[in-house]
DNA sequence: GCGGACTGCTTACCT
DNA sequence: ACAGGTAAGCAGTCCGCG
């Protein structure tokens, strides 16, 4: 379990004082070292406050929690009243539990209750034991002796039986499982009254819950009620957040090594705090050597020198226990990490002083809450759903550019030899892009995190860390503890449902997927693009999909098989998952979506109802691929396998009813068919149908004026009515592929983009034999600039470059290269490296000189970039270029 | 010893 | 630590070839 907050805190403090070793503060009385010992606000009123973080407090042994105060902007401890234990639940009766001694005696064993549960896998009422803890870690979480543990292990000892005891939600966090069982939710409005905390009811978000629960008339009262509960979290506004971007930079003696964080051998010799209350500071470490003054900044930036590291970081902490959140780009592996080492063991601070909490893969803070923010965007869901790729490599740099137009300065010299001057300004610009990364798009991302916050009821800290399936896990575990329900290990679920019936396509994988039409090649006009909202989502909540439903017990429901597979779905009940997935789909679709383009409404509202469907978007595209995911605590591959083949059915239904109206389907892809000119009236038709005999919301998603197909699928171009292109797929657009032959693809594709009619074709074929001719002729004649820059690919590595060892890829043996120089390379790195004449037949780019280009290659790229699109226009790329070549004869 | 057919690995992309 | 399907290029291997 991860090490968290104020408990590991105290227990750090009290070792502390047996040991009289940290020199400088154990010379002082204790009356003032206790003074330096942080102690939280626990106040017994508080104004609205938004919880923002919870934990497990091990000193009062309890929950505790944090709170915002929005108007103070200061955060507020408090710490749970109610009483709540840890626990689990095992089958075994307390009379039996009773024989075993290991758990009488357990120092951390409290007392057994007896109780009524849904287990969802039998569908039934069972009768299981509670066995209540003094703390979490008795439960479980530390390598032995624990009660999960001793529990089926020494009661098969005792009956000499195989089938050992069971237990049950042994591995949930005590905080989490603190706010299941009191309904809390985290990223909302709490305040605290004669010391008890209080949800605070909000009239304007009721009014709009009323509302949506409107357009929901005629759903089951089930599923009206997780309507309500999500739009009651979901229409609650953000607050500011005050925050301070932090980054240190470190004098290291080998420039292209980042310093290990755990040794912190070396000086911190600069730092930014930048505030999103206009605090702007750049604290310098005055050394030796280096010459006074700092220009170029801009006026408001204060620059502070320090003449001691120690006090240079003490200015750090300081902020670091003044401010409510903290981000960094990379801090729980590097700068907090660093900055907690540094303070302990080269400059004697004491730990109590020290205001980061240290955990094994992350950095917390005591006061407030940090937010590492390349962990954030690491994240593929929100790279993908929330920012649709618009940043690639996860480097301040690359997410700083693609977001907030910001760029890292290039430096000429190592860190340590640099002027004052430049050093600032360095460090300075990161955490200005740091910052910018929150504030951009009116708080974007803060309200982000607010929001998925809410939606997996888990605290800030951990959502901004982990990923979506523990997101949707948590959402599902809190249900089940609403509705009283046994939460299934992992295990159970797969012994009871089993793997899968399909056989996929791609070797390796558990299932078959989605189904790829085959493209109709050529050029086609008006092309309306029809696809189903949500098709995975709307599937799971129309045929009740979830681990109970699939396969369930009851014999009357065989009958309600899934297609092409042996597997029935429960009649009876409704699954948790397709309640749940299927609210959130239809809010979704029918509230904030619209809403999020509602002209009418005020923009912060307008704005944070994109921030909603957004977060919703995130969420529900994850929400099928969990259930075939090992690592999902849920896993139940036949779910997914299910919403697969329904999808398939559903797809081929629809391109077999569209041909029977008589509309040409030219392509289609999992959710969507492409209509070569269909009338109003055939569109409305299939609408219609869909809605009718599926239950599916089909509808009109974009219109071509034409698109262009060669036989390959997941690969073509859409030309929109205002001349834009629409390119999926095609090598032209890859990130990889050289900058000059990009160049020559964007042409053609502007030119595309000016076709208006069939008619102007011919003329716009003419000009792209050009284009095409152009960029031959000037590889040919070698000319593409000073330096082969543009002729290089740019590949990432997919792992360090020793892993290689089934084989050894181009872009790996340039990597080779550059290792050997020295260069530090690590997974996710891009390499970027030309194509050479002579063997290994690659080089990076830097070393390579435009002499060494093996020109053919390169010729050989034009080509089947450019045939990708040419087949469909009936040009050949040897016979642009062989026309060439006899015009260069005459 | 060499070239072509083949498989498998790897990356980038689509839904 | 969400899934499967597709395109492309290349590495490595096997096999035939008097």
């Amino acid at each position: 379990m991860m090490k968290r907050s104020l408990d590991d805190f105290f227990k750090v403090a009290e070792r502390e004082e047996k040991k009289p070793k940290e020199s400088l503060l154990a010379e002082k009385p204790p009356q003032e070292r206790k003074s330096l010992v942080f102690k939280p606000e626990t106040p017994q009123e508080l104004p609205p406050s938004y919880f923002v973080s919870a934990t497990y407090n091990g000193k009062k042994g309890c929950a505790s929690i944090k709170l915002y105060e929005p108007e103070s902007e200061k955060i507020y401890f408090w710490y749970d009243t109610t009483g709540h234990k840890p626990y689990c639940f095992t089958n075994l009766p307390a009379s039996e539990l009773e024989r075993i001694s290991r758990l009488m005696s357990h120092p951390g064993f409290d007392h057994f209750e007896s109780l009524e549960k849904y287990d969802p896998l039998l569908d039934q009422q069972v009768t299981i034991t509670k066995v209540v803890a003094k703390d979490p870690l008795a439960v479980g979480g530390r390598p032995s002796g624990c009660i999960r543990d001793i529990i089926p292990e020494e009661y098969s000892k005792l009956t000499g039986l195989d089938q050992p005891a069971k237990v049950w939600e042994a591995a949930i966090k005590y905080y989490q499982s603190y706010i299941y069982d009191n309904d809390l939710a985290p990223g909302m409005i709490y305040k605290i009254e004669k010391g008890k905390l209080v949800p605070v009811w909000h009239e304007a978000s009721e009014d709009t819950v009323r509302k949506i629960l409107e357009l929901f008339r005629g759903e089951p009262e089930e599923f009206m009620q997780r309507v309500e509960m999500w739009a009651r979290l979901l229409e609650y506004p953000a607050p500011r957040f005050r925050r301070v971007a932090l980054d240190i930079e470190v004098a290291s003696p080998i420039p292209t090594r980042v310093p290990d964080p755990r040794e912190a051998a070396y000086q911190v010799i600069c730092a930014t705090l930048l505030g999103s209350d206009g605090k702007k500071k750049i604290l310098v470490l005055k050394r030796e050597g280096v010459k006074e003054g700092v220009e170029n900044l801009p006026s408001d930036v204060t620059v502070e020198y320090c003449d001691s590291e120690e006090k240079l970081i003490l200015k750090i902490f300081e902020a670091l226990w003044d401010y409510s959140f903290v981000l960094t780009f990379n801090g729980d592996d590097f700068d907090l990490r660093y900055l907690y080492h540094r303070a302990l063991n080269h400059l004697g601070l004491n730990r109590s002083q020290i205001p980061i909490e240290l955990g094994r893969r992350v950095c917390l803070l005591k006061y407030g809450i940090h937010i590492d923010l390349y962990k954030f965007f690491f994240n593929r869901s929100i790279q993908i759903y929330a920012f649709s790729q618009k940043y690639r490599g996860i480097t301040l740099n690359e997410v700083g550019k693609a977001l907030v137009g910001l760029e890292k300065i290039e430096l000429d010299g190592p860190l340590s030899e640099l002027t004052y001057t430049e050093l600032a300004r360095y460090n300075f610009r990161d955490a200005e892009i740091t910052l910018a990364l929150t504030t951009f798009d009116d708080d974007l991302v803060m309200k982000l995190i607010l929001a998925i916050t809410r939606i997996a009821r888990m605290p800030m800290e951990d959502m901004s860390r982990q990923g979506v399936s523990r997101w949707i896990r948590n959402f599902l575990h809190h249900e089940h503890r609403r509705g009283n329900m046994l939460i299934p290990n992992a295990d159970d679920i797969l012994a009871l449902k089993g793997l899968t019936a399909t056989k996929a396509i791609i070797k390796g994988k558990k299932y078959k997927g989605a189904i790829v039409v085959e493209p109709v090649p050529g050029v086609h006009f008006n092309v309306a693009v029809m696809d189903f909202a949500s098709l995975y989502p709307s599937i799971i909540k129309v045929y009740n999909l979830g681990y109970q439903s699939i396969l369930c017990p009851h014999d009357e429901c065989k009958e309600n098989k899934v297609p092409e597979t042996p597997n029935w779905i429960c009649t009876k009940k409704r699954a948790l998952e397709s309640l749940l997935i299927g609210a959130l789909r239809d809010l979704r679709v029918k509230w904030y979506k619209p809403k999020s383009k509602d002209k009418t409404l005020p923009n912060d509202l307008r704005s944070w109802y994109n921030v909603i469907q957004s977060a919703l978007k995130v969420i529900l595209n994850a929400s099928y691929g969990v259930f075939g995911a090992e690592t999902f605590d849920l896993y139940c591959p036949p779910v997914a396998e299910a919403t697969a083949a329904i999808g398939r059915h559903v797809i081929t239904q629809t391109i077999n009813k569209a041909r029977e109206l008589g509309i040409d389907v030219i392509y289609g892809d999992t959710d969507s068919i492409f209509l070569r000119g269909p009338s109003q009236d055939q569109i409305k038709t299939l609408e219609g149908w869909s809605e009718k005999e599926l239950g599916m919301e089909l509808d009109v998603d974009k219109f071509y004026r034409y698109s262009v197909f060669s036989s390959r699928k997941k690969n073509y171009l859409g030309i929109f009515p205002d001349g834009s292109v629409d390119v999926k797929g095609m090598t032209g657009k890859k990130r990889h592929i050289p900058v000059f032959i990009k160049k020559a693809f964007d042409q053609m594709e502007e030119r595309l983009g000016e076709v208006k009619s069939p008619a102007e074709f011919e003329e716009a074929k003419k000009e792209i034999r050009k284009i095409i001719r152009d960029r031959y002729l000037r590889l040919k004649q070698r000319r593409w600039g000073d330096r082969p820059e543009e002729l290089a690919f740019h590949v990432v590595l997919g792992k360090i470059p020793e892993a290689y060892t089934k084989t050894v890829p181009q872009h790996v043996r340039a990597a080779l290269v550059l290792k050997d120089m020295g260069h530090d390379l690590k997974a996710g790195d891009l390499i970027s490296f030309v194509k050479v004449a002579k063997e290994p037949r690659v080089k990076p780019v830097q070393l390579a000189s435009n002499s060494e280009i093996d020109v053919d290659k390169y010729v050989g790229y034009l080509h089947s970039t450019f045939d990708q699109v040419l087949d469909a226009l009936g040009l050949d790329f040897d016979e642009i270029i062989g026309l060439t070549k006899l015009e260069r004869f005459m």
